[in-house]
RNA sequence: GGAUGAGUGGCCGAGCGGUUUAAGGCGCACGCCUGGAAAGCGUGUUGACAGCAAUGUCUCGCAGGUUCGAAUCCUGUCUCAUCCGCCA
């Protein structure tokens, strides 16, 4: 959320960052309506003024004794004006926080100008795709083959879009996600958090999931309408949702496994097969909690971590930096990880890290308190560190074999009980 | 899921319609005092909004309502505690 006198001071650049958002200018419309809310403040607080002093002489004159009825009459009278400015007041502020919150994050300068996907910028290439000297096979295809990958089993049970993986491959994933989980607690210093993955709607307002974008939410039936997460990234960050914390508490850094959950409203027919894009996958994802100057530095540092996951699996990767028509509502910055697929011949998403600046912290009430006792809004961050389903995609494209065999990287090994090759079951 | 009770400032805790500008205490900060400290005394000590400022307004879990006036009364809601039930 921004930050309503922000916009009053910044309209062209509003303005000019909904534009480069494919989006229309909005800023005169805005303007207005604050003003207008801030002249009915102005007569309410007045009026509130005389409430009190008058109250405060009734208070008075009932404990010595003198006749109060003068002063009731001007109660009378100031109280339903007060009343009415505000009713008003409140419909004015309700008014505008509904556009407010609507707007997305301000852009950081480096972020180019673009249109779609097809204009985010390249930064940096890893790694060199492999040579077959055969036709490399698609995951699904090599998961069927090896008889561990099952999705007609996953529709009988929960429709299109969900996976069934079992025996190796499925300890494959478990090896993957604890070996990400290692790398970010042991050499990248993060918590680990095992997070709830059922929650309110008020931490999904949170991190600008919600009013939005909740057409891509599972919702449930309970009571108090609890959402099922798209990313751990909701409960991670919601840790600091009406909470001021001190200066020396900064950095937090946040890491979790946890399942997430999206509907794909917007993407029927992409991707159908396999486990690129399913309704439930797993991922690893990571949080960071930090000073507002030190975000930039953060966001840089949680990319390395990311992309170490990969560099450390040996699976060539790139790395670009999303355009502003592509990136996200909350985020001010972001870089996304394409991972190498050989049988699809092109690289493919596998982690978003995301500066948010104060965009996220403002709409949670995140805070923490500086040096000279100031409250100021934290920054937050968020990247995926990797989504270990669609890591484990890249190892079964990038480690298959003829034969169909899928050799393990040797820093899951270790994981596997020393396995090294995934074979197909007797 | 049922029953009962409770949510007040950094913390404890009083207040149950108008003298509340939220008592009192603790903690913390600054000052006086002191050779230095402790004690003592004094001052300050939630956050947000409007305004160039002086100031003003809001904020007693949250949201509504009653009233000329609400921390106080009413309704809803959330959270916590205890007991019962159910349960991996």
């Amino acid at each position: 959320m921004l930050d309503i006198k922000w916009i009053r001071e910044n309209t062209e650049t509003v303005d000019k960052v909904m534009v480069m958002r494919g989006a229309a200018p909005i800023s005169e419309k805005l303007v207005v309506m604050d003003e207008k809310r801030r002249d009915v403040m102005g007569k309410l607080q007045i009026l509130q003024a005389k409430r009190n002093t008058l109250s405060k002489e009734i208070g008075q004159a009932k404990s010595t004794g003198v006749d109060a009825a003068p002063l009731f009459e001007q109660m009378k009278q100031v109280g339903p004006q007060v009343k009415d400015l505000e009713d008003q007041e409140r419909n004015l502020q309700a008014e505008l926080k509904l556009f407010v919150e609507a707007l997305p994050n301000m852009l950081d300068a480096e972020v180019p100008l673009g249109k779609d996907e097809d204009e985010n910028v390249e930064v940096r290439k890893w790694g060199t795709p492999r040579e077959f000297n055969f036709e490399p096979q698609a995951h699904y295809d090599l998961g069927e083959k090896l008889g561990q990958l099952d999705f007609e089993t996953a529709a009988k049970i929960s429709g299109s879009r969900f996976s069934w993986s079992q025996g190796d491959l499925a300890r494959l994933e478990r090896s993957l996600a604890m070996f990400m989980l290692d790398t970010h607690t042991q050499e990248n210093g993060f918590t680990e958090v095992n997070p709830p993955v059922l929650v309110t709607p008020a931490s999904m307002y949170g991190t600008g999931q919600l009013p939005k974008f909740g057409d891509d939410a599972f919702y449930t039936n309970d009571e108090r309408d609890l959402m099922l997460v798209p990313t751990a990234e909701v409960p991670l960050t919601n840790y600091m949702r009406d909470k001021t914390i001190t200066e020396a508490e900064l950095p937090l850094k946040f890491c979790a496994w946890t399942p997430c959950f999206r509907k794909e409203a917007g993407s029927a027919g992409r991707d159908t097969r396999g486990l690129i894009r399913v309704h439930q996958f797993n991922k690893v994802e990571m949080v960071q909690i930090v000073h507002p100057e030190k975000s930039d530095a953060a966001l840089s540092f949680m990319l390395n971590c990311a992309e170490g996951i990969l560099q450390k699996l040996e699976i060539p990767f790139r790395t670009v930096m999303l355009c502003s028509g592509d990136i996200g509502f909350c985020a001010r910055k972001t870089f996304d990880i394409e991972v190498w697929l050989p049988a699809q011949d092109t690289y493919r998403e596998i982690s978003s890290c995301s500066n948010c600046g104060d965009f996220q912290a403002r709409r949670m009430n995140a805070k923490f308190k500086d040096a000279d006792g100031k409250n100021q809004f934290v920054h937050t961050l968020n990247g995926s560190g990797l989504a270990v389903g669609r890591t484990l995609v890249a190892v079964m494209e990038n480690y298959q074999n003829e034969d169909g065999s899928i050799t393990i990287p040797t820093v899951l090994q270790p994981y596997m009980g020393g396995k090294k090759v995934i074979e197909a079951v007797k």
